[in-house]
RNA sequence: GCGCGAUUAGCUCAGUUGGAUAGAGCGUUGGCCUCCGGAGCCAAAGGUCGCAGGUUCGAAUCCUGCAUCGCGCGCCA
């Protein structure tokens, strides 16, 4: 049966689905319906056209109640009449619209805020949406299943993933899982660049090392891959051919050997992922656009549209400048060769003709000056002007102690994502990549990262979860019974501690919460989202362990707040989930007196 | 030189798309355990939101100019 202090006269059908905050969507179409009212009784004096969409913000302050409608502030003006009185008008149109079931008080407040408090009960019985949905608690159909494409990495095959990779993979990785939950259908996408110069030179290193280890006397050139690992692929190549590619003509080697050593450099890549939990619906080759002919397709349609022509000294440019771009663009070189540019306009114009309603590209800041040219592109093949997002992931500095931490690309001395993940793991390592804006630089201490410490958020985060895990072993080894379902009359009514109060307020942003960081791509939300709501219930825990605990004698209060910490639990673990971060039950302790004798 | 990003507490950074008295963590100082996990909590101190104008009921947020730092500016990929 459903409560019927959630019912409402001025309240339109919401389907559950499309919920984001159960107890905004309920008061928003009474705030409506009340300035309709105004508008008809003529005591407020503006158009119905001019009265301004309903926006219900959270207040910074508890005092200021639960919701704040700055409306009277907007219409004051087209209105001709002082804020607070307007706001008065709006505030009494209100009342008598809601009828005192949901909201407890409203209030003129400040230049002319409207403030909204709503009824405890409303809270904690909305609260029955997080049982009710479980899992999916949070998901939201705000995308309406729109197909969006989200490419990120997408890394040279030419070495394994560095720290910088890695901040992009999460951010890719998240923002992806972000807007799965909003409702969209998300293909997730790694562009690989197995096509030019730079996997060229990777199999040139690779038949250097190979001859090296067959004993010839030959240098690596300057602008040659160094690392180790190339040694290892040539070891493996010698290991499967044997020395017969020694004297073997160029065109003969050169295929064969960039083919084995892009396919180990693939692996090397695709296990570097498997170990940080990333995965993709898609990896998109270069070369195979080129033998597909598909550049070829995408400069002919370049062509019919008049938006190529012939540069002074040979080669073929894009005129990019009509779709605002600085400069044009070259496509065609002057030896007739395509550039990278043509591949990857060849390529969005690919992920266009799959179909998707939106593409977003995560990119390496360094790439930032490229956004320009490849937003020319997909609007010079007919796409809207906003079909293509990127997200520029600004560079990581490493740093151990506070001291940075030095890295040679030159000397092919870098830290790689892989010792990273094994040296402080693969939840803090995904977290504290996200933490932050990734427009803004990231600094990520390898010392702070690992300490299992109050100092790291990560662990902060985790322990929350587990903390609740042993109450609710508590619970169960005490006979307690545990909430299922529906929050019984009985145990509503015993709860109303502010803080409890404030806990649910939290919970039920969750879905809006996810949908907007989903919206705005911007994953670093979330993890503020977690470390609020976490910090909020060790206050509550400690405030009260010695007076109001969850787990006493009183039945009704052990259900309701049993009910309460378990919907809590339930918001950790699917805001977890969405990170790709475990969400433990327990956490071992270090041990604690090392230093008995 | 041009473009993009950044500039908020001692440090690292948030700031809900323009809202009310600008926040968090770390660090500093001082408190709280007859333990539902103290790996926790509370309090205090700490600010010219880089600078100067402008837009309006209202600006850390939007516009203009300037300063500083970073990145980019190839027929490389």
């Amino acid at each position: 049966m459903r409560p019927a202090l959630l019912e409402n006269a001025c309240s339109r059908g919401q389907e559950p689905a499309t919920l984001r905050h159960i107890v905004k969507d309920r008061l928003i179409p009474v705030v409506e319906k009340a300035l309709l009212r105004g508008v008809e009784t003529g005591e407020l004096p503006v158009e119905k056209g001019d009265l301004p969409p309903v926006v219900l913000e959270r207040p910074r302050t508890p005092e200021h109640g639960d919701f704040a409608l700055n409306t009277a502030l907007v219409l004051a003006k087209s209105a001709g009449m002082p804020p607070r009185k307007v706001a008065e008008v709006i505030a009494a149109e209100i009342r008598s619209c809601e009828g005192g079931r949901v909201l407890e008080s409203v209030e003129v407040a400040g230049p002319g805020f409207i403030n909204l408090r709503v009824e405890h009960a409303v809270w904690f019985e909305s609260l029955n949406e997080v049982p009710r949905l479980g899992d999916a608690f949070g998901r939201s159909d705000v995308g309406k299943g729109a197909a969006i494409n989200v490419e990120y990495i997408s890394a040279n095959p030419t070495g394994p993933l560095h720290v910088g990779h890695g901040r992009g993979a999460v951010t890719g990785d998240v923002c992806a899982t972000l807007l799965e939950w909003a409702g969209f259908e998300v293909t997730r996408e790694y562009y690989l660049n197995d096509f030019g110069n730079q996997v060229e030179m990777l199999a040139t290193s690779v038949f250097i090392r190979y001859r090296q280890l067959l004993g010839e006397q030959v240098d690596l050139p300057e602008d040659a891959y160094p690392g180790s690992y190339i040694i290892d692929v040539a070891k493996e190549l010698l290991e499967r051919d044997g020395p017969g590619w020694l004297g073997v003509p160029e065109a003969e080697w050169r295929p064969a050997v960039r083919e084995f050593a892009v396919e180990r450099m693939v692996d090397l890549i695709k296990s570097d992922l498997q170990a940080f939990n990333i995965s993709f619906d898609e990896f998109t080759s270069e070369r195979s656009l080129h033998e597909r002919k598909r550049v070829r397709h995408c400069l002919d349609e370049l062509e019919k549209r008049k938006l190529l022509y012939e540069a002074e000294g040979g080669g073929v440019m894009f005129r990019s400048t009509a779709f605002g771009d600085d400069k044009d663009r070259a496509v065609v070189k002057t030896d007739g060769a395509f550039t990278y540019l043509a591949g990857d306009i060849a390529y969005h114009l690919d992920k266009m003709e799959r179909g998707y309603d939106r593409l977003v590209n995560v990119w390496g800041a360094d790439h930032a000056g490229y956004v320009p040219r490849m937003k020319a592109a997909v609007q010079a093949l007919g796409g809207r002007p906003d079909l293509l997002e990127v997200v520029t992931v600004q560079i990581v500095r490493l740093t151990r102690g506070g001291q940075p931490v030095r890295m040679s690309k030159r000397k092919g001395e870098f830290v790689t994502l892989r010792d990273v993940i094994e040296e402080v793991g693969r939840d803090a390592t995904r977290l504290l990549f996200i933490m932050r804006r990734s427009d803004a630089q990231l600094e990520f201490d390898l010392e702070l990262a690992k300490r299992q410490s109050l100092d790291n958020p990560v662990y902060y985060i985790q322990y929350g979860h587990a903390r609740i895990q042993a109450i609710l072993r508590r619970a169960e080894q005490e006979g307690h019974e545990a909430p299922k379902g529906i929050l019984s009359a009985e145990a509503l009514a015993a709860l109303g501690l502010p803080e409890e109060v404030d806990l649910a307020r939290r919970l039920l942003a969750f879905p809006e919460m996810v949908a907007g960081a989903a919206e705005a791509l911007e994953p670093h939300r979330m993890v503020f989202y977690l470390q609020e709501t976490i910090s909020a219930f060790h206050a509550y825990y400690t405030k009260y362990k010695n007076t109001e605990r969850v787990l006493s004698d009183d039945a009704a209060k052990t259900s309701g707040r049993l009910f309460l910490v378990t919907a809590l639990k339930q918001v950790l673990r699917n805001g977890l989930a969405l990170l790709g971060v475990e969400a433990p039950d327990r956490m071992d302790l270090p041990d604690e007196e090392e230093s008995l004798p």
